[in-house]
This record gives C-alpha cells, sequence and structure tokens, in this order.
DNA sequence: CTGAAAGCGCTTACAG
DNA sequence: CTGAAAGCGCTTACAG
C-alpha cells in the first residue's frame, strides 16, 4: 500500500498547513482549530503517517523507553514482574528494553552507557548483586534518580526500590511451623552475600528466638535460589544425627528440589518433615505435595516499580509517590506442611 | 564528575579536529591517521563522551535494536529463548525490546508500529496466534522481510522462521513408548488452533498408524500447554474405562499437571501410566517421578532466530543463511516411564 | 490559532 | 587523511 515512509512534511503538504500545525495537532490536539484538526486527520489517513521515534526521540532528550535489568534472563522468577512492568509502561507509551548483568558484562558494555546513550529514560533493576565499581557509576551520574531498584535492592545507597515483606513473611513462616506443634526447624537459606538471603536468613533467627526455640548451627544449610541447591539440602538433611522436624526455605524452587530429593531417598512430605518456600511459584500449587509458601505479588511488584519509575521521569527532581515501597506478603497453606507425627 | 553529557562538538573541539573526523575515528579508525585517533581518544576521555543514540539513530535509519513479540510474558517457557535472542543481540551492539500480544493489543498500539516508527529494525514473533488483520499488516509492508517467527509459525505465511523438530520429536516418543511394550497410547494435546498442537498430534496419528496401534478417539484428550490442562486430562484419563497404558503430552506443563493429578488421586506413575512431555524444561527433571521428555534447545533457538534476524537486517534482499531454520530435539529418558506392568 | 526558523547530535557523500 | 556542509524528521519558543 504505502511504498514510502511518509513524514510530517508530507502530511503537512498534503493537509496544506506547516509541519509545526500537524504536530500540534498529533501531540496537542486542543491547541489547533477543529476543521484544522480534521483536515490534518486526513492527511495522516492518506499518507498513511507514522511518527518517526527516533527523530522525536532526539529533539525532546526522551528515549521513550525503560530497561529493565535482570541477574538471568533464563530464570522464569522474573517473567510474572516482567509482565507486571510492561503492563504500565505500554499504557504509557513506553517501550521495555531488557538486558541481563552478565551479558551486559560479557559484551563490553555498562549498565550506566543505557542512560548515558539515550537509548533507556529510567532502568529497574532486579539484580542487587551488581560489582561495587557498576553501583558506583549509578550512584555518580545526575542520572542515578531515575535508578530503581525492584525485589533486590543494594544496601547502604540512596536508591528508590520497591520489595516485598520478606522479614515478616519469614517471620510469619516461622510461627506458623511453630504454631502447627514444630520446635526443631531449620532454614536452607539463599546464596551468601544476596540481600534477600540476609534478611529472610535474620528474620528466621530473630523469630526463632522470640519464639524461645532451640537452634543449632547445622539446622541453617546454606544454599542459593536454586532448585540444585535444594537437593543438596536434603542431602546434609538426611546425614543429620539430629534432624529438624520442620524446614522453611529460602525460595520455592530450594523447597522444590529439597522435597524431590527427599522422596527420592525415601522420605515422605510432610509426614517426615515440613517444608516451606517463600515465593508462590505457579508450580508450587501443583507440585506434589503441593507447597506451603509465602506469596509474593509478583505483578504488583512490577506494576508499582514501573509506575515509581515513571514518576522519577516525569520530574526528576520532585517525583510524585514514594521512594521506597515494600509490599505486603501472605501464608498459602497447601499440603507440604502438616502437624508432628506424635 | 561529567556535570553535563558532552557532544561530538565538544570532543572535536577539545582534540582541535572537525566532527566528521571524530565521527570517523569512532565508527572507523582505519579511515583516520594514527596521531589523530589517539588525539581524538584523549578527548573522548576528557570530555567523558558517549554517543547519543537517538541522534545516530535518526542519522543511520536504524534503530539498533530488536522487538521480541511472546504471547504471554509470565510464561516461563520463553526465558532462555530469550536469553539466546539477546546473548546474539548485544553481542553485535543491539537492544532487545520485549512486548506481549496481548499487551500491544490491550494498550491500542500495532505490533508494526514497532517496525513502522522506526523503534525496531526487526521483530521475532514467537506467537503464531496473531490474529488475521495483524498478520496482514506484517505481510503487507516494505519490511515483512525483517518479521520472523521462532517456535511457532503462521502456516501459508512466507515469514522467515526457526522452530523444532516437532514432528521427529513427537514420533521419537510414540516409538519410545512403543518399544517399552506400551500398546494402548493416548496423547494430551495443545491448545486447538495452535500450530504447535497441530503439528505434534498428527505427527502423533502418523506413528500410532504406522506401528499399527489401536487409537480410540478418547485417548486424544484436548487441551492447552498449562499445568492444569494436565490436571483436567488426568481426570479424564481417571474416567475412561479402557485407559491408556502410556500418555504422551503435548508439553511438559500438561505432563506435570497430569501427573500431579493422578497421584492425588492414588495412581501412580509409571507404575499404573507411563508419561511422557515435551520441551524438557528445567522442572522436568526434578519433578517426582523426573519426567521423560523431548528436548529442545531454547538457547539455540533463540541465538538462531537472531542470527537470522541480523541477516535480513543487514541485507533484506539478499540475507546470508536460512530462510527457515529446524532444530533437532532428542529423547530424554527419566523415571515417569517403564515397561507396562506385565 | 498558525507559520518560519532554529536546532536536537549525529553521519556521510563531496571536495580537496 | 581531513573538513565544510547538508540533512535525518521531528518539536518548540517566538512572533504574528
Amino acid at each position: 500500500m504505502v511504498a514510502k515512509t511518509s513524514t510530517l512534511q508530507d502530511v503537512a503538504r498534503v493537509a496544506g498547513v506547516s509541519t509545526a500545525t500537524v504536530s500540534r495537532t498529533l501531540s496537542n490536539p486542543d491547541l489547533v482549530s477543529e476543521s484544522t484538526r480534521t483536515r490534518v486527520a486526513k492527511a495522516v489517513q492518506s499518507t498513511g503517517y507514522r511518527i518517526n521515534r527516533a527523530a522525536r526521540n532526539l529533539r525532546t532528550r526522551r528515549a521513550h523507553s525503560a530497561l529493565v535489568v535482570l541477574p538471568d534472563l533464563a530464570n522464569p522468577f522474573f517473567s510474572e514482574i516482567l509482565e507486571g512492568i510492561s503492563r504500565h509502561l505500554s499504557g504509557r507509551g513506553y517501550s521495555m528494553l531488557i538486558a541481563s548483568t552478565n551479558q551486559v558484562h560479557e559484551s563490553g558494555e555498562r549498565l550506566i552507557d543505557y542512560l548515558d546513550n539515550a537509548r533507556a529514560d529510567g532502568m529497574i533493576i532486579l539484580d542487587g548483586g551488581l560489582s561495587d565499581d557498576v553501583v558506583a557509576s549509578l550512584e555518580n551520574t545526575p542520572q542515578a534518580g531515575r535508578v530503581l531498584f525492584a525485589c533486590e535492592w543494594i544496601e547502604g545507597t540512596g536508591f528508590a526500590s520497591v520489595r516485598s515483606e520478606n522479614r515478616r513473611g519469614t517471620r510469619t513462616a516461622v510461627r506458623y511451623l511453630h504454631d502447627l506443634g514444630h520446635r526443631k526447624i531449620g532454614h536452607v537459606t539463599g546464596p551468601s552475600g544476596n540481600v534477600l538471603m540476609h534478611a529472610r536468613h535474620d528474620a528466621f533467627v530473630e523469630e526463632i528466638r522470640a519464639l524461645n526455640l532451640e537452634l543449632k548451627p547445622e539446622w541453617i544449610i546454606p544454599g542459593d535460589f536454586s532448585l540444585n541447591a535444594g537437593c543438596r539440602a536434603a542431602t546434609s538433611w538426611l546425614e543429620m544425627d539430629d534432624r529438624p522436624e520442620a524446614v522453611f526455605c529460602a525460595s520455592d524452587q530450594i523447597a522444590l528440589g529439597f522435597i524431590a530429593e527427599l522422596t527420592r531417598n525415601g522420605v515422605t512430605v510432610p509426614d517426615d518433615v515440613s517444608v516451606m518456600g517463600f515465593d508462590d511459584i505457579d508450580f508450587a500449587e501443583q507440585f506434589v505435595p503441593a507447597l506451603t509458601s509465602i506469596h509474593q505479588d509478583r505483578l504488583l511488584l512490577g506494576e508499582t516499580a514501573a509506575k515509581m519509575l515513571m514518576a522519577r521521569i516525569d520530574s526528576p527532581e520532585d517525583p510524585a509517590g514514594d521512594h521506597a515501597a515494600v509490599l505486603p506478603v501472605s501464608l498459602v497453606v497447601r499440603d507440604s506442611t502438616a502437624r508432628p507425627k506424635p
């Protein structure tokens, strides 16, 4: 149909007005008389005009896009957060760019380049494990206000952030296991150095103390957030002389790997040991046994992050809304936890 | 450090050369004398110059980014494909934009706008379920050569595509179940109308016929690719008078839901029924029982798609490489399949 | 309400 | 090997 893409000039010529008027009609129709408006509309129709974003971006000094940074694209934990972010962004006419920290690193690119290069107006970072120099580059840029952390964060920095109630969720989990009647409760942690690992580990210990429960050092099993870490933790558990009768895992993936490995070794969950996770990923409900977990609203987390970022892009010095948001979590009881056997 | 972003002009001034020379030095160092090169390099250093992509994009008529279109961002099936795509793209200095078909639809945007707006130089579509008018708009644009389908495709169109060996994988699965000794084999299908559903369903029926096996109509259980579809299929299976003793599911998610629901009903896999999936997602290995499946190399699929797209962006009329690629799949035997009980 | 004109920051024939 | 100049396609004070 349209052989060549037409420009504002073409539309102006057809409509018999200036390019300025066409531009106004498109971005600010109120400034233009109704007759002009309809004339331009027709010209846009007949020419099949589409705005050239590169030109607009250059002129307005806006990229009209935001970058989302993940530690690892292959991790399904993030997909629903992306959905939430994308939903808000696309509603505002923004595009969503995606990059993973390992790839940015590999390709020799720097994260800050996305901002400096005018490729993105802001970024949402889902990785609290950035190296010190990357963090420094982010802090020392005039655009630091347009950098936001979600899920994870970096202690001691001033970046805006969104996260879930990690501490409260953890304490709720421990209390629930305690309420069931368990007195010997263990914990499989996230990766050492990770902020979520710390938040959940510390809250775990606090609640254990608050409940006056025994806590043997070996009941804290170091891991990372993966299925494999759960499998390894199960091996540790099996080798213990004095085993915890309930285990709170720092992620659902850990919990599922833990249960799978136990099942392979003839241990039954929850009859022999109660197991809980954190996150409430889709599979938690379908696993056998279905996993008791702490639910994170990942969609809301993504939407909130996008909303906060847009506020900061719109007015960097005085953004509307919060600088930090902490989203509620909830206990979801399923079949992987039970009262201890008498 | 750098108060204001500096431009090519600033660098030129500091280096005492023209902007043309700076530009050449940066993009085509060979065209420039060594002394100039070092002088410019120093000036770039001292000014903290970063190229403005919007300006370059406008001038070169390239967005230097590609769009990846998913049916649904929340589906973890795609995450590893994204990793593969992103890996190749970032190596070429391209950014990756992500959009989901439902959101594009909701926000009133059209897919083709990404191309028309000069936001993306090409797109990789992972959704064969686009509506007819969307497909038509894609076909009728001069940029149709820069649209590529991956995983799924649309029958009767000329778009380039990458996919896995769906038919061979399916026939391999059926033959494997037959080799184990099963003679009554059922199939839970993907969503009706989906190209993958058709490919796998048709190949299933063909192989059953080739092996001269009985196939009762009710042994073909309609589903979609989800866990829930698997649960529903299990209910159907439980209600049958004459049950298939082995079931090939069109996706791993189906297979896992199927097994979970059977387990809840006291049926043991593989003792009472053998179950297979397709995809070999991460969870397949960790499920109890670990799932026998057909492995798709999703990372390679993503990389191949990106490579093909880049070839088409580089030379639209005569792209290097294939117009269609079909990637090998492989059988992964685990614990969800076994010989029939005597 | 509308237009002429400048300019966003690059790249690239063209000429030397 | 290098520079002057045009131009990519928009937006936006400024003036009327």
